[in-house]
DNA sequence: CATTGAAGTCTTTTT
DNA sequence: GACTTCAATG
């Protein structure tokens, strides 16, 4: 029956409906639906449609309950609309029927949210019977199906939200033509339950049939060549032109990508690995994707899965610069002259390290009266020089030359000292803060990435495997990350980079925008390609920001433009104080999502904020409200005392030598251990060439002499801990395991109830740390196929199907795979336990999972919300010294 | 003498 | 919530 609808139907006009035939036949025909919502069962009847590029097509509808409690009560706001829910279906008068069109809120409501794509939205209000809307129900599902299989295939969010009723689904693959039904089990991975029914009540026995099943058992998704280019021209033919030129730009010409906010950025890079895999046929393995958070890294994981299937995507080389470094540095070790057991030290031990050694110089401090920064100062400090490749000894030349006036006759440390005592202090405890993480078998964030350079420059062989590097927010890179780039591309010269110089809010991590300059310099060939159509934004918040940015200066004039209206203009607020803002972000949200009749609900809202610390008045004022929230970034899993108090077990059980990690463990839960006990033992530790741990072993063992304040006795369970668990982790013993065994072992939850309030939720947080620990293991990085994946499943199906000839694709790059982990891996290098440790320093979001699906909403830093998108976002707290931030060197950056 | 507990201060952004 | 300082305890 879709066979004879012209292609160009969308041409026909609909601008509103007024009775429910017309709204029938207009959701049949209409095929480039945007959105389809949940249909509850329900009364009323909100149809749109929306014009695009002069085109009047129908574009959302949805049914809304019934209005009776409008109608009766006159009164706007928030109290009329919760009593919605609960009232049974009934039929609207005409009258009530007005009102409703006349409740402005709700309307402004939709085309708002409608707007915010296409404009010139109209809505008009529809009541149905019961029939009709089981008709309806029965409309919306073939239009689903139909969308499915010939519209937007990719787009995840229309999966969850539709009904799928199973007989309707029948009757609309009934009467597809043999062509359709072919594209449609090309896409059916998406709809397996329905497929593998399909396939038993159909008892099919054809070409399609099988195809349908081989969809569904075989590990690969797309069965056939064929179908994946047609999958690939859909695809392209979804992208604008700029967008297309970048997906389809040759491989091997250097290509920078300039993208605006909102102008596709990250479907583009994905759609161009997929082109690279599917139309060049570069193995997936030879692709080196990075990105700046692990957020991106995930995001981008779950697009392509969609496209090319799970099995290419675990091939790929994609993550984090820090964590691709991380990965080979452990399999490389010897080359760069490190150990395979290295530990991550994250910024919370950077910070310790330093206010330990720093103590070493208070007295000097203090009798000086020298001004000094807080470790945490002094770590970015540390951070800095080594993300510009500065040594200790750089450092005192470059100190030098800070200060103004007089010309310094000999550059060397003992003027420094006398010039710039702080200065003086900050060398040696750099240089003491190396040498720690040296003797200590550690790595910091910036390390990764340093080490990085070297093996990947020193040794081409590291690199060799990569045919082509994707980089994302290029425009974030630091000069080290800009090299590792250069020295993982070294062996084909082929470069994708995305960014965009409006967007770099990275400068106090020492990115450089000068990197767009200088891979034009290292890469001659370089071609730009610009993308400024927005898809995010309403016209008038794109003027708002152009606005606000424009205020610089210097910054390179660039557009954007939108094909959508104007829409709401952004609001401001002004409060006497941060209570009664919070307050009203409270009741305001409540407000929106009641006057737009459930449109809009929890997920659709955030609160971006210039610091977490900002939280709590909001936090306070949401619970208050009853509305349930989630803090993106905010104190991170990964950063939870108990759940550092595991890992730092973990840590010393894996490398000894880790010091931080043993700091933390030795009177932990309290043996009477103390800061002074500690000290004696790390010091004479260094005089006899000895790990710390080391030597409390001895002394257990009574092979040393016991320090002043008797130990021996102390430490016996910490030892005994240790060596069970350092025994069990050779062996193998799962992660999950061996954190039950360290709990029973040091009697953590005994420790937590005594020394918290809140020992239960603190001991759920072990229970997601136990639970992600057993997820990483089934999802580690590139984890060989298993057997079941390698072989397909041999079920009388799968007979069937090679019996009569059918030809299931094998995948191109799986034998480059299995070599690539035979001769890569040094088995030793990568125990579970440490690929776990791994993965716990270096991910940040690994919010619980469950978190995801419900309804709430979120609260984030503007840093961590880059790239995110909301239909309603507020901005609290805009006031001078916060945003922009007092201690912020690069105004630019926070406009 | 070392350790622990209580009270008080300060909190950018990320891997 | 993490760190520091000061007084009280083992």
């Amino acid at each position: 029956m879709y066979n004879d609808l012209p292609l160009d139907i969308t041409d026909r006009i609909f601008t509103s409906f007024t009775d429910f035939e017309s709204l029938w036949t207009a959701i049949r025909v209409s095929k480039h639906s945007y959105s389809v919502f949940k249909l509850r069962s329900t009364s009323i009847l909100y149809a749109v449609s929306v014009n695009i590029a002069g085109r009047n097509v129908i574009h959302v509808l949805r049914l809304v309950r019934t209005a009776t409690n409008l109608a009766s009560s006159d009164s706007e706001g928030v109290d009329a609309i919760p009593a919605w829910k609960d009232v049974p279906r009934y039929p609207v008068t005409t009258e009530q029927r007005r009102l409703l069109i006349k409740y402005a809120d709700v309307l402004q409501g939709w085309e708002s949210f409608l707007s915010r794509r296409h404009k010139d939205c109209t809505v008009s209000a529809v009541t149905l019977t019961d029939a009709e809307s089981d008709r309806f129900q029965q409309a919306m599902c073939e239009f689903w199906m139909y969308q499915q299989c010939f519209g937007e295939i990719w787009r995840e969010d229309i999966l969850d939200d539709t009904p799928m009723d199973i007989e309707l689904q029948i009757m609309f693959l009934k009467r597809l033509s043999t062509e359709e039904l072919q594209r449609f089990a090309s896409v059916c991975l998406f709809m397996k339950d329905t497929c593998i029914w399909l396939c038993r009540a159909f008892g099919w026995n054809n070409d399609i049939g099988y195809r349908v099943v081989a969809a569904l058992t075989h590990p690969t998704p797309y069965p056939t060549s064929v179908h994946l280019s047609v999958i690939m021209d859909e695809l392209l033919s979804t992208l604008n032109g700029p967008q297309r030129k970048s997906v389809e730009h040759p491989p091997n010409v250097p290509l920078q990508i300039l993208a605006g906010p909102g102008s596709g950025k990250t479907k583009v890079l994905t759609t161009r690995i997929a082109y690279l895999i599917l139309r060049h046929a570069i193995a997936p393995s030879t692709i080196c994707a990075v990105t700046f958070t692990n957020k991106a890294a995930n995001e981008m994981k779950l697009r392509l899965t969609k496209l090319i299937g799970k099995e290419k995507v675990m091939r790929l080389k994609m993550g984090t610069f820090h964590a691709l470094c991380a990965r080979f540095l452990r399999q490389h070790a010897a080359l760069v002259g490190l150990e395979g057991n290295f530990t991550i030290c994250d910024a919370e031990e950077s910070k310790k390290l330093v206010g330990k050694i720093l103590k070493t110089y208070k007295d000097y401090i203090i009798a000086h009266k020298i001004m000094f920064d807080d470790s945490k100062e002094i770590v970015s400090k540390i951070s800095k020089a080594k993300t510009k490749g500065y040594e200790p000894d750089d450092m005192v030349a470059i100190l030098l030359d800070d200060l103004k006036g007089k010309t310094i006759p000999h550059k060397n440390l003992a003027t420094l000292k006398d010039l710039d005592p702080a200065g003086w202090i900050f060398v040696e405890v750099y240089r003491e803060y190396e040498r720690t993480l040296r003797a200590t078998n550690s790595l910091d964030f910036d390390d990764l990435l340093i080490w990085g350079v070297k093996l990947f420059g020193k040794h081409k062989q590291a690199a060799a495997w990569c045919k082509h590097v994707l980089v994302d927010e290029f425009q974030d890179t630091n000069t080290v990350q800009y090299d590792l780039m250069r020295y993982i591309a070294d062996a084909n010269r082929c470069v994708t980079i995305v960014g965009d110089p409006d967007q770099s809010i990275y400068g106090w991590r020492s990115a450089d925008i000068g990197n767009l300059k200088n891979m034009q310099r290292d890469f001659p060939s370089t071609k730009q390609i610009f993308l400024e159509q927005n898809y995010r934004s309403t016209a008038s918040i794109l003027a708002l920001s152009l606005g606000i940015i424009s205020g610089d200066n210097v910054r390179i004039k660039k557009t954007l433009h939108t094909a959508h209206p104007s829409g709401p203009r952004p609001m401001m607020h002004r409060f006497l104080d941060e209570k009664m803002e919070a307050q009203f972000i409270g009741t305001e949200m409540k407000r929106v999502v009641a006057a737009t009749g459930g449109i809009l609900d929890w997920n659709d809202f955030a609160i971006l904020l210039r610091f977490s610390a900002l939280s709590r008045e909001i936090e306070a004022s949401l619970q208050r409200e009853g509305i349930p929230y989630r803090m993106l970034g905010g104190h991170k899993f990964f950063e939870r005392l108990e759940v550092k108090d595991i890992l730092a077990y973990l840590q010393l059980v894996d490398n000894p030598q880790f010091l931080p990690a043993f700091m933390r463990t030795i009177n932990l839960p309290p043996r009477n251990i103390g800061e002074k006990s500690i000290a004696q033992v790390i010091q004479r530790a260094e005089q006899a060439g000895l790990s710390p741990m080391a030597l409390v072993e001895r002394i257990h063992d009574g092979k040393v002499p016991d320090i002043k304040p008797p130990l021996k006795r102390k430490v016996g369970p910490f030892v005994t801990t240790l060596r069970t668990l350092r025994e069990q982790a050779n062996s193998g013993t799962s992660p999950a395991m061996l954190i039950r065994k360290l709990l029973e072992l040091i009697k953590y939850t005994d420790h937590l109830k005594k020394s918290h309030e809140d020992w239960e939720t603190r001991l759920e947080n072990i229970v997601e740390l136990i639970n992600f620990a057993s997820q990483e293991k089934e999802t580690a990085l590139d984890a060989p196929p298993t057997e079941a994946a390698k072989v397909p499943v041999r079920d009388h199906r799968a007979t069937q199907l090679e019996d009569e000839g059918l030809v299931i694709i094998e995948d191109d790059s799986r034998n480059a795979m299995s070599q690539s982990t035979d001769a890569d891996d040094n088995a030793d290098n990568e125990t579970p336990l440490r690929q776990f440790l791994q993965a716990s320093m270096l991910s940040t979001d690994s919010q619980t999972k469950d978190d995801d699906n419900k309804d709430k909403v979120t609260i984030s830093t503007c840093h961590a919300a880059k790239g995110l998108e909301w239909p309603v976002v507020m901005v609290p707290a805009v006031e001078n010294k916060v945003f922009p931030h007092k201690r912020s060197d690069d105004h630019a950056e926070e406009r």
